[in-house]
DNA sequence: TGACAATCGGAACATCGTTCCGTATCTGTA
DNA sequence: TACAGATACGGAACGATGTTCCGATTGTCA
């Protein structure tokens, strides 16, 4: 609480007061921007050329450097999409799926999320200011989504309603680390494990 | 066994066969610049330019190069240089004391190496082949030097002799690793306690 | 439609790793 | 000791990359 910075670093719309409105053309520069960069940094892996995303997003690098100041900046810009993207959908699949359902399928896709985050676990330790929220920005994103869906399958009688959201997002990130040849059938597995531990804590008291 | 590197990449003297005598001034080159660059990367990391390496060392930037074809073989040289001084230490110590006394002195001075290499850690993992040996080189010498430690404090009845070398080695390294504020004063109690325990390891069978 | 401001594009700059090559130095020999 | 060839040295130069700057372009609002 002494050295914490005091940039909001919100990269999406902060909507407080009225905000001047953005204009049309630099709202499509920042949304080509973001899915470029998803698509350069899945390729050719998060150290690629800011030119290279450029190129891809048809912007100049004046325009990159105008929406993101920094490379850092652009890469905490896709990690913030991609953990809204991976949200919402806990919505999308509570509202199209049973309980139980919707709560297995978010957790695999979970799993794919953190199977592209491989490449920033160092820069994450970086030191870097532009990442210094991100790990805040997981937790309360994940954590709440995660809660919701853990709620419903409780309420549903399916599982147990004693699981720390947290503890399950960290289980299985922390299981993602050392998937080795086989690393995605092994991590399905052994998510899927973890869930069947979910349901027999709920027919078993 | 596939892909494995056939370069034998040792940074040092091959002494096989009649090596072609080495320059005065080469040697001169390559220790100055060893030595410059520990220094400049326990300052600035090993981040920092391959120049203010060059600089500091009082030589050209080509003399780096011709010394050390890659900056990661000059990181990886460094790192080769402070094994063969840690291990080196290992005989010092039991020269000039008690067996037990000489592995707990050396126990501590391993952790000042680990501490060194935090910032390299990411670098190992890089698939840059110029660290691809790096691991066995750690190994292969940390291994014996430890272990003749560990043999003689065992033959003067000070500790127990079922102790891995190699396993307390992983456990000081891991130790070292989740050190927060207080680190060094951490690191040296845990230390300890694995020290006591070896100790209590001997007395009571 | 017109004017103002926001945005854009990309040339230009600074820094890095690395290569090249003319020059300086060393070493074994006469 | 003096010489010649081999070896090493220094640093300019190159290509790649992150970042800055500014004139040209475009969107927005009256």
């Amino acid at each position: 609480m002494s050295d914490e910075t005091t940039i909001p670093a919100d990269g999406a719309k902060p909507a407080m007061t009225k905000e001047k409105r953005v204009r049309a053309d630099a709202q499509r520069s920042t949304d080509a921007l973001l899915e470029a960069a998803k698509k350069v940094f899945a390729t050719s892996g998060v150290d690629a050329p800011v030119r290279e995303v450029a190129e891809r997003a048809g912007v100049g690098i004046g325009t990159v450097y105008r929406n993101f100041p920094t490379r850092s900046d652009l890469i905490a810009g896709v990690f913030r999409r991609e953990v809204d993207a991976c949200v919402a959908e806990a919505t999308t699949l509570a509202n199209t799926h049973p309980p139980c359902d919707a709560l297995s399928l978010w957790l695999h896709r979970y799993t794919q999320f953190i199977a592209t985050k491989k490449g920033l676990a160092s820069a994450l330790h970086s030191g870097d200011p532009a990442f210094a929220t991100l790990p805040d920005y997981f937790r309360e994103n994940f954590e709440p989504a995660l809660a919701a869906l853990l709620n419903q399958a409780a309420d549903a009688g399916d599982i147990g309603g004693d699981v720390e959201p947290y503890d399950l997002l960290r289980a299985i990130g922390n299981l993602s680390v050392a998937s080795g040849a086989d690393g995605a059938a092994h991590i399905r597995r052994m998510v899927d494990l973890l869930i069947q531990g979910l349901r027999y804590n709920g027919s078993a008291p």
